[in-house]
Order: structure tokens, then sequence, then C-alpha cells
DNA sequence: GATGAATGAGCGTTCATTCAT
DNA sequence: GATGAATGAACGCTCATTCAT
């Protein structure tokens, strides 16, 4: 009960910073402005964070969970690797259209990780996360062969790359490009790509059936 | 002579700013700090720059001019469009391996645009910019006959994407991948595409010659 | 309570402002000094002042609150306008020569009020209300019928120059002449002058009884 | 002749230092906008003047110079007393009204005055001077036998409470109030304060002319 | 538990003054 | 003589953190 109690409290703080750093950045985030946000005093805060410092790791672990989540959702059918592919890629895509700004709390956190060695873990691996989702798909195709010649966790990197790069550039200015349209092309792309990577006899099928 | 020597103690201060950025970060860069490693006073920094921001606004076109120079210096025949496409791809691949934490400043940047519309419209323009270069070869290529069924300026972005994507993920951890095989695996990706997208005759005689 | 404890502090910190200023002058205020001064941190003063500026308005309002207090706590019998208009007229001379240094405090803030709009319509309204209380005597007088051919807002004008123009001098250099003797004859000049404005009726009366 | 040249140059900087202060007020003076105004590098104005406050003096001396000479340009007829007297009094409101802006220059060194007995005494002498003046001519009344009973040093208080007293006003709103008028009826109080105080003989001479 | 008053180190910036050229 | 680059102390102000209530 009191612990409930406690977590929705420190969640209260969480969503409040979060909210924060979305709108304003990390370098106008002040104890003082959160705890307005938060409706709780500044004394207060600290009954559940030692430090600012402390809230900012949660806020961290807060962003991975909000987007695996998002991504994950996406997938239905995890039996079909290559389905699961393209819904995580989808998923990607679509998250990231449906909430540009949350790009500047990882950009944010990410320009603090030089100096200090915990965000830049939780960040890193993070990003080995995503790459790892990425690459099961491509993984589960060569376990039942239909990928060959391919490095599932490089191809892992490219897929997060495309991703994250659409998403920072559409980040940064929305009316530069249509999102729908490029993400068409890169998704085409990849998936031509490990298309030709197939095995011969699917190859030939598809071209046949093409 | 005079504005020589000024300028020459200006980029002095700038390259400082620099340096500091990269290495640790802005919210840890100080005019204390950037007096001290500039090898200048506090109130001498004043004679060069009206205040931080107008500093930080020269570091941030020094960015721009070392990216810029870095990946352009690849080009060595222009008259190829698709060369030129592969220069400036491979260019900016080596460049962002040669010095991954370069990225850092980019990043910095990126997060403090959130609230600084001025930062924010240089790094538009910035990222603008290598779409543009990326899709010149497309461009080229099209009006050479050679692409068909393709907009440059999307599959800019594209470019843009992978290079930066690859980049960002390289700059957090360089022992996550290997740096040379996964660049190659979206270079060939990259043009396998563009070929699926050359004309027919020229398609044709590309199948043939596999 | 709390509010009370508030102003409680915020008024130490304004008595301590006015002190600072009355002895040493403006632009020897520093918010250091005035920590010092206020037994507070200087953080501390943030708390119930948002910078400088907002504590010197407060000063100034001080200021005006003593003055007025001061000059207006003489005046016991509001019914005779003559004696009105006299005891308004001596109690401003007490003021001075009680205070004399409470000058410096208004001319720091008039040297100031050149380039500050916020003091200046302060000292402005400051001075109107005081040529109010000196005309409202003379207005009385008008009404009961006593002066004529007179407009008390000008004659106000006249009043409160006298007033602080030997505050002024006062202030300057208290040795220079003798206080008492020169306020008598410049209060005997105010009213032998007004005795002229009486009517005909009370004038000759007057003249009869010298 | 260096020394005529050395003269312009120091003058230059006065000039200017007045105006700016005239201007913009004490505070607002810096010893770059000084060389800017005055066409002079900043270590320029060092061959001249020690240090700030160096010329600051000057700028008081230069004020007192001012003052001096429009008020007493207007003498026309020295030998006669009463026409002395109101001549500087008509002048000194005249200098007040033509150029009201002038008191900033003045309030600023009395502001200053508190914690710099250089100031402190220059603008003291300067009252002192002033005074003088207004009662030499009270002073001359009294011994070709005009005034009787009054001290004319109390007198010159009176006079410069007043002048002093209503620039104050006029430079703070000159909306306030007609100049002119009021100027006109603290003369004549003045003057027919001092009527009262002529011989008996002429006193009576003047009733039945009346 | 909860508050917000209080602290003080550290920030960006200004500016009178010095001095090599 | 004349310049303006360079200095550094001092300023107003911010803000994470502490702690008495």
């Amino acid at each position: 009960m009191k612990l409930s109690k406690r977590n929705e409290r420190a969640s209260q703080i969480i969503e409040a910073a979060f909210r924060l750093i979305k709108d304003k950045g990390y370098n106008n985030l002040t104890m003082q402005g959160l705890s307005t946000y938060a409706n709780m005093s500044k004394g207060g805060i600290n009954h559940y964070f030692k430090n600012k410092e402390e809230i900012l790791i949660a806020v961290l672990e807060e962003l991975d969970r909000k987007l695996f989540k998002t991504i994950d959702d996406k997938i239905e059918n995890p039996e079909d690797p290559e389905d699961m592919l393209r819904k995580r890629c989808s998923g990607g895509f679509e998250m990231a259209k449906a909430d540009p700004t949350l790009l500047y709390v990882l950009i944010d956190f990410t320009a603090l990780s030089k100096n200090n060695s915990q965000y830049s873990e939780i960040i890193k691996h993070f990003f080995e996360k995503y790459r790892y989702l990425a690459s099961v798909g491509v993984k589960g195709g060569i376990t039942s062969g239909v990928y060959k010649n391919i490095i599932p966790e490089e191809f892992g990197v490219v897929m997060i790359a495309v991703w994250f790069g659409i998403w920072f550039q559409w980040a940064l200015e929305q009316k530069a490009f249509n999102y729908d349209r490029v993400t068409k092309i890169v998704e085409d792309m990849m998936f031509n790509y490990l298309e030709g990577k197939k095995e011969k006899f699917f190859q030939n099928f598809d071209v046949d059936t093409n």
C-alpha cells in the first residue's frame, strides 16, 4: 500500500520531468519548475529521489520503456519472421511520426551522456536492444532458411540507422519531406535487399511470381 | 594585418570552444573554462564575441564548415554523377569514422535547438544542404538518363538518414559493430536500389552481365 | 501567520536596502552588501524579491510611505483650512529637519529615474501627491471664502518648491544656515502672500488689527 | 600651443561626458562609451585624465561654469540692487526653463556626493555661491537703505530654494504646471515680502501710489 | 510525510584600468 | 602621442540541495 503510493508519487515526478524535458529541454529543467509541474513541494521530491540525477536516470528508463512499448505493440504474428521484421520496422516509423518531439528527450540525454557514464550505458543498451529487436526477424529468417549470406546484427545496425536517421530529420523539420513516401522507399529498399539475399529457390519463385 | 590577428584570436576561441564541447559537452562549457582553455582572460573573450551565444553560433558554423569540407573533399570526378554519388556517400562514412566524436557537437546543438531558433535554423539548413548534396548525384543520374522513377530529394533523405544513423550508433559505441562492413552493406543496399531504378535497357544489360 | 512572517522578512530587506541607500548611495548598493546588511544569504533575498529592481521599487514606495506619514501626522484640526495648511507646511519642514539624509534616497532615485520609467512614474506621482496635499488647504480656504484670485494647484507647486529647496540645501550642509529662522521666513512669506489674497473685508480687518 | 591642443582635447572629453551624463545619466557613462562619443581611443583619454573620477570632477566644474554663466549674463544694471535681484531671479528661472534636463547632471552628482567628498565639496560651494549671488541684491538694498530687518544670506537660501524646487518639479514633469505663471507667483511673493521689509517711508509712499 | 525558507557556489557579463605596440 | 587588446575584480542572478518546522 505504502509502496504503491510511493511508486505513484515517484511516477508523478518522472512523468512531469519527462514532459518538461520533452517540451523545454534538459537545460530548462529546474527542480523548482519540476516541483510546480508535479504539484509537489521541492523538498517533497527529495523523499523520492536523492537528487536530480536520480530523477533523470528514471526519466531515461521511462523513455526506454515508452519507445519499446510503442514499437513492440505493433507485432501481431511473431511466428512469421518476415512479418515480425516488417511490423517492427513500420512500428518504429509510426512511433517516430506520431511523436517526433520524443526524439529531443533522447537527444538531450545523448548530449549529457558525454560526461555521465550512467546515461551513456543506458543509451548504449537502448540502441543495442533495438538493434537486437531489428535483427531478430532477420535471424528468424535465417534459421528458417529464408535469408542467406547476411549477418543479422549488422542488418540490425542498418535498420536502426535508417529509422533513427529519418526520425531525426523529421523531428528537425516536418515540412522538409513526405514522411510516408520516404519510409516507404526505405522499407522497399531494405526488403528488396533482403529479398536479394533469399535462397535461390525462393528468389526464383519470387521472380516468377512477380 | 590587424584584421587577420583579430581573426586568429577569434579562431583560437572558437577552436577551444569546439574542443570543449566535443570533449565535455555544452553543459560543461563555461566562460571561465573557455578562457583557461583558450589561454585568454575571461574579459578578453568579450573583445571578440559579444556573449556566449555568439561564440556558440560561430562554433556551429565551424562544425558545418568542418563537415562540409571533409565530405566534399572526397569528390574527384564530378562529371560522372554515379561516381559523385558514391564518393559523397563514402566520404560521409569516412568522415564519421575518422572522428566519431564530432557528432557530439552536433547532438549538443540539436538538443539546444529545441529552445533556440537560431541554432534550430542553422541545423535545419545544415541537414537541408546535406540532403541536397546527396540528391545531386541522383539528380545528375536522372538527367543523364540513368535513374528513373525516383525523386532525388527523397533519396537524399534516405542517404542522410543512413549516414547519420550509422554515425550516431558508431559514436555511441565503436565496438558494437564492424563499421566498414556495415557501411559496405548500406552502400550496396542503396546502389542496388538505385540500380533497380535504372532504365529497362540498362537494367537488362546489367542483369545479363551479372 | 506565514504571510506575516514573509512580510517581516521582506520588510527586513527593504529596511536594509533603505538604510544602505541612505548611507552609501544607490551606486554602492550591491546584492552581496545587502545580504550582509540584512543578515540573509544572497540567494535568500531572491525568495522575497525577483530581482534588485523589485527591491528598489519597494524601497521607493517605502520612502513615499515614510514621508507621507511624517507630514500627515502633523495635522490635528482638519476643519480649519488655514490651520491645516500651516500644519502641513510646518510638518514638512519638521520632517526634513528631523532626518535630512532621507533626501538622499529621493535624490538617488531621481537620478535613476532618467532612464527608468517605473521610478520616474513613482517620483512624479509622489510630487503630484504632495502638491495636491499642499493645495488642499488653499482650496479649502477658497471654498470657505477666505482666499481669492489664487489657483490652489499653482500655490501647491510653490509650497513644494520651497519645502524641497530648503530641505535640499539643508541636507547638503546643515551649518550653512539657521533652519528654523529660514523656514520661519518662508512660512511668513507664503502666508503673507495668501493674506494678500484674502477677501477685502478680512483684509481690511486684518490691516486694522495690525 | 601644445597646451592649447591639450586643453582642446580635454574639453572634447569633458563635453562628451557632460552630454552623456545629461542624456543617459551617470550610471550609463562608461569609458568605452565616452571614447566613442568623444572620438578618441580609450587609452587616449588616459593621457588627459588619470582616471574616470578626474573626468567627472571636470564635468562638475563645467556644470558650475555653465549655470553661473547663464544666470549671471542676465544682469544689465548691477548698480541698482533691486534690479540685480530681479534679474538674477528671473535669470535662474529662464535657465531652468530653457534646459530642464541640466538638472539631472546636478542630481547625478548630488547622488554620488554621498560617498565622494570632492563632489560633495564642489556641490556645497556651488549652492553657497548661488545663495551668495541671490543675497547680494538684498544686501545692496540694505546698505543703500532699502530693506530692513532682513538677513540677506537667509533670504538667499529662500530664493535658491524656490528656484531649485521649481526647477526640480519642472524637470520631473513639464506638463504638471504652467511654469511662467508659477514663477510669476513666486517672484511676486518674494518681492512683496521684501516690499514689506522696506523702510516705513518707502512703504507708505508705495501704499499711496497703489 | 511534507514544506518552502535558506544557503552559497557558480554562472555570464561588464567595465575601469593597464600597457605593449 | 595614440591605440585597443587584455586583464580580472565585481556585479546580478540561478538553482540544486539542505533542514527546521
